[in-house]
DNA sequence: TATATAAAAGACTAAAAAGGTCATAAAGGT
DNA sequence: ACCTTTATGACCTTTTTAGTCTTTTATATA
């Protein structure tokens, strides 16, 4: 259950090698699908993708690439994990108003609720930059990710 | 993302009719799939898999049917998500040891532990008994489920 | 023992999603 | 012009989802 998809793996560790240059550092698409091992016009599609949502900036011809459109402090893995996999949603139940005939009597209506929200906020709350700084060694003690 | 397939909706509905029954009552596939509004043989194809796992039992021929095999109290939500959908899981790198090339270096690896460690937490912390004993009105405050 | 009743097992299917690939177009630089 | 690089869209294969249907096995009872 709840499992990432290889797209969405893929487009973390696309976008995670973007914000681990140097700011405003364009990458080519074959060099970060190299990096980060996956399949060039695959990436490329999730790329495209970022752009249009405003994750990236992409320009073409010579020179040209991909940079984050904003600094990596400011991007959550939320978006990045919801740009490719859409929204983060347990069950059909909640995906809006009316959806589910049963809502109104479902008990268990409240426990997805509740997942949902602890999952977002755990990945709202981690930026590009927290994933790309590497982490102290685990001796060293407070592990920020770790409860 | 996260999605729950109809065949969990369906598994849950199902087993908790199961758990509002009286005690040791036994109920028909035929009557669970109507009242949890599930087609009747693939309600069939779930339970036979719950019986299997022995978190309800089954008897052949006249008088037959299916209780549960504990009572609800000691049945938690976790075990029957997992039971219909596997592990929970939002990252093929926790699936096991090793699992992982990149394992040692990534960073994101912890941030799905600690995801899988609050959702497996939340579904543990919920009985059938507790989704099948009708909630208190909104207004009487005090929803146990909605953090 | 024959019969009706119910779950068990297994084969089968259609449709959707996942996971790509490829050819061509469009834009930008030299 | 020509080369480089992203953008777009069509296409494809494999896996998963969501079932159905038939046959078999177990059980109670007349």
């Amino acid at each position: 259950m709840m499992e990432l998809t290889r797209k969405g793996e893929y487009a973390i560790r696309g976008i995670l090698y973007l914000a681990s240059l140097p700011g405003g550092k364009v990458a080519l698409i074959s060099e970060i699908a190299g990096v980060a091992d996956v399949p060039k016009s695959f990436l490329a599609k999730i790329f495209q993708n970022f752009a249009k949502l405003g994750l990236v900036k992409s320009s073409r011809g010579t020179g040209g690439g991909f940079v984050l459109a904003r600094p990596a402090t400011q991007i959550t893995l939320r978006e990045v994990v919801e740009a490719v996999e859409g929204p983060i949603v347990p069950n059909r139940c909640l995906v809006g108003k009316g959806a589910c005939a049963r809502e109104s009597t479902c008990t268990v209506h409240p426990v997805w609720r509740k997942v949902q929200n602890e999952v977002v906020s755990i990945l709202e709350g981690i930026t590009l930059e927290d994933l790309s700084r590497e982490r102290g060694l685990p001796d060293k003690g407070e592990n920020v990710w770790m409860s």
